[in-house]
DNA sequence: CCTTTCATGTAACCTGTTACATGATTGG
DNA sequence: CCAATCATGTAACAGGTTACATGAAAGG
C-alpha cells in the first residue's frame, strides 16, 4: 500500500494542503506513516508532476500561503485502479513479542513488570480510541455503505487493542498462578 | 525493536552462521524482517566489531566455508539489557483496510470480490500456521516457563489471523444482506 | 518570554529491499 | 539442462525518519 493512495483518498473527499494531509496522517491510526514533511510534500510535488492533483495557492493575510491540492480525473482513475488491486496482507511488527521471546534469563517478577508496563501502554491506547473519535471514527459519511465500512475499520482497530489486552492479562495470570520456576543462575546487577 | 536483539537471542540458543540466521528470520512469522543478506551479514560484522559475538570459520569439503557466530558474555549482557528495556507498541500496517477505506466508488459486488480474495489469503496463512509448526511453535524448550511463553506467542499470532477472518466474514455477510445501495454514477470501464 | 500553530521546504541519515556476483553440488 | 541449495558478499535504491530552517502570530 502506497502513501499516494492514502493522499488521493483524502483528496477525493476535499481539497487539502500538504500541512492538512500531514496532520491527518500523523493523527490517524489507520495510517501507519509518521506524517513527516519530507514524505508528504515530496509526494505531492511528484503527484502534481504526474497530473494526479492540481495545486492552487491561497494567499492569506498574516499567515503563510497555503498550497491547496485537489484530485484530478486522472487521480480519481488511479485511486480506483489501486482500490481494485490485489489485497495485501497486514504487516505486523510485534516488537514486544520479540522482546518477550528472550526473557527467560529474567525472574518471573521482572517478566511480570514488563507485561504490566505493556498492558498499561495498550490500555492507554485502547481508552484513547474508545473516547476520542479520530479520523477513523469520523469518516466522510457520504453514503450509508461508506460510513458502514469506516465504522467497521474503526471497530477492527479498537478490537485489536482489546484482544491484545486480553492476551496480556491471561499471560500475566498464568505466570502468577502457575508458579513457574525462574532461572536462578542469572540475576540482574 | 532491533534486529540485533533477535540475532543475539537466536545465538544465545546455539551458534549459527549468517546463512542459518537469514533462513530462520525469513521463515519465521514472529520476525517481520525479510531476512535479506545485506542486513544479516552487515549486522553480524558490526556485532563482531562491538564484541557481541565471536566468529569461527568452519571449512567443509565440497561446500563453501561457514562463518559460525557465537554470543559473548557482552552479547548476553546486551540481550538482557534490551529484554529489560521499555516495551514498544506493535506497529501494524493494515494495507487492506486502507485500500478498503476508499472503495465507495466501486460496486458492492466489486467490494465483495476484494474481501473474498483477502479472506482467502488470510485463510491460507491461517491454515499454514495451524498445521506446519515453524520456529515460533518449536521454541527452545529449555525451561517450562520459556516453552510456555513461546506457546503463547505462537498462539497470539495464530489468533490474530483467526480474528481477521472473523472480521472479514462478518463484513461480507453484512454487505450481502444489508443491501447497501451502491454508487450508481461511477461504474468501472 | 517561551511555546505552539500555521505553512512550506531541505539535508542528512538509517533501515531495509531487490538485485547481482561467485562457484560447487545435488536433484528433477 | 535448469533450478535449487549451500554460503558469502556488494551495490543501488526506495522508503521513511529526525532534525533543521524560515517567519509571523497567538496564547499562556
Amino acid at each position: 500500500m502506497d502513501i499516494q493512495y492514502a493522499i488521493l483518498g483524502l483528496l477525493c473527499w476535499q481539497p487539502l494542503s500538504g500541512y492538512d494531509l500531514k496532520k491527518i496522517i500523523a493523527e490517524s491510526d489507520l495510517f501507519y506513516w509518521s506524517g513527516n514533511n519530507n514524505q508528504i510534500y515530496n509526494n505531492l510535488v511528484q503527484m502534481h508532476k504526474n497530473g494526479m492533483v492540481t495545486q492552487e495557492i491561497q494567499y492569506q493575510e498574516n499567515l503563510p500561503a497555503r498550497k491547496v491540492y485537489s484530485i484530478t480525473p486522472e487521480g480519481q482513475g488511479e485511486l480506483t485502479r489501486q482500490a481494485l488491486s490485489e489485497p495485501e496482507l497486514p504487516e505486523i511488527h510485534r516488537h514486544f513479542l520479540i522482546q518477550l521471546a528472550w526473557t527467560d534469563h529474567l525472574t518471573t517478577e521482572q517478566i511480570d513488570k514488563l507485561l504490566a508496563k505493556y498492558e498499561e501502554e495498550i490500555a492507554v491506547q485502547f481508552r484513547m480510541r474508545q473516547i476520542s473519535p479520530n479520523l477513523t471514527q469520523a469518516g466522510p459519511n457520504r453514503t450509508r455503505r461508506e460510513s458502514y465500512l469506516w465504522r467497521q475499520i474503526a471497530e477492527k482497530i479498537l478490537a485489536d487493542y482489546e484482544r491484545e489486552l486480553e492476551w496480556i492479562r491471561r499471560v500475566r495470570a498464568d505466570l502468577a498462578c502457575e508458579n513457574f520456576q525462574s532461572n536462578q543462575e542469572e540475576t540482574l546487577p
